[in-house]
DNA sequence: GGGCAAAATAGAACACGTTTCACTTCTAGT
DNA sequence: ACTAGAAGTGAAACGTGTTCTATTTTGCCC
């Protein structure tokens, strides 16, 4: 991502965090990003687009810091509550970004669901890593043996979790019911 | 619903079935409905007000359907797959709609969070009905009663259809994929 | 059946995502 | 340095959701 991308999307995330996703107007992005709208689409296809830019950005920080080191935790449980609970709060801290990424998550663009899908599968592997009690990065480089059925808890907890995120965003509850919910699955599927 | 109204949705419902949620151009819905573009905004505030009035027309449709009855089937893991089935297949049945309810479903609006909460609870009721083995139209008359582990698996199968739902509306997997997650999750929660 | 308030209408106008275009500035290869 | 093509720019223009206004129609009460 060259220079001018990266302003435009720290532009969009500064925007979307002082006031959500219709704030994020690309006239304003490329007045603040010091960029002609014209390269503003240069860069990127749609406003999604540049959502998603900020969504693998900013996931990629919180995993930089989640995902180093083994989830601690004593048990499949503790380290699974921990990794959600690491993901919502960091997430959290802006809640109108948050908001305007899930949007973009949920919005059903077929132009960006590769992108969805490498977030789809970080998360699954970030929980993976959680069950196991292992660091995230390790899960890439080892590859094979995975236990479908710790891949299917994972991927449950993943919709619970996006579910409920979508849940908040929408008004439906407070940001505490994510981690309710998780918790509450987690008793139903996992040993302590 | 007055009948302009009813105009309305209906022409919504057609359009979104033809060619998806870009083609529900108001200007086409007032002029199809045989109404001025203001008349349709004194009746929904939004083009997602007007999508989750349609959300809510098809769902109680498909709860006629499903709900009159006791949900068939031998134990709860078979009712569960019925359920989920029968909604599934009544939905995919017009996909372009479907993914529209769905994108309304999911946009986060707060104008419409208590649409969407309704459905959630009608959903959520439905499941509850499957797992016992009985008619989802009992459980409003019934009232309390409602055991707390069977709720929280009914909100986690909800969840998991949801975002599996969103997940189809955005190319991440094809349709069948939403009742193998289902399947799976009924797996690991309930008993045969 | 006349008058009046509410509702509907036609159409203009506005906001913002997106596209297009004519022009200017960079940059790489000679 | 020169030049061709790529990249950037500024501005206009288009589509569609949404709002606004002036006018007309409708439904109702006397």
């Amino acid at each position: 991502m060259d220079d001018r991308a990266k302003r435009i999307v720290e532009t969009a995330v500064a925007l979307a965090e002082r006031d959500g996703y219709q704030a994020v107007r690309l006239r304003d992005v490329a007045a603040s990003a010091q960029v002609a709208l014209g390269t503003v689409y240069k860069r990127f296809a749609s406003k999604e687009e540049i959502l998603i830019a900020a969504l693998e950005q900013e996931s990629e920080k919180l995993v930089a810091k989640i995902g180093r080191r083994p989830v601690p935790g004593n048990g499949p449980r503790e380290r699974v509550h921990f990794v959600f609970s690491a993901l919502t709060k960091g997430l959290l801290r802006r809640p109108n970004l948050a908001k305007a990424l899930v949007r973009s998550l949920a919005s059903g663009d077929p132009n960006i669901t590769e992108r969805v899908a490498s977030f789809h599968a970080l998360i699954t592997a970030m929980v993976m890593a959680a069950i196991r009690g292992e660091a995230a990065s390790e899960q890439a480089e080892w590859g094979g043996d995975v236990d479908e059925r710790e891949r299917t808890i994972a991927s449950i907890l993943q919709n619970v979790w996006f579910a409920s995120f979508v849940g908040w965003a929408g008004g439906l509850h407070e940001a505490s019911q994510l981690l309710l919910d998780i918790d509450k699955t987690t008793e139903l599927l996992l040993a302590d």
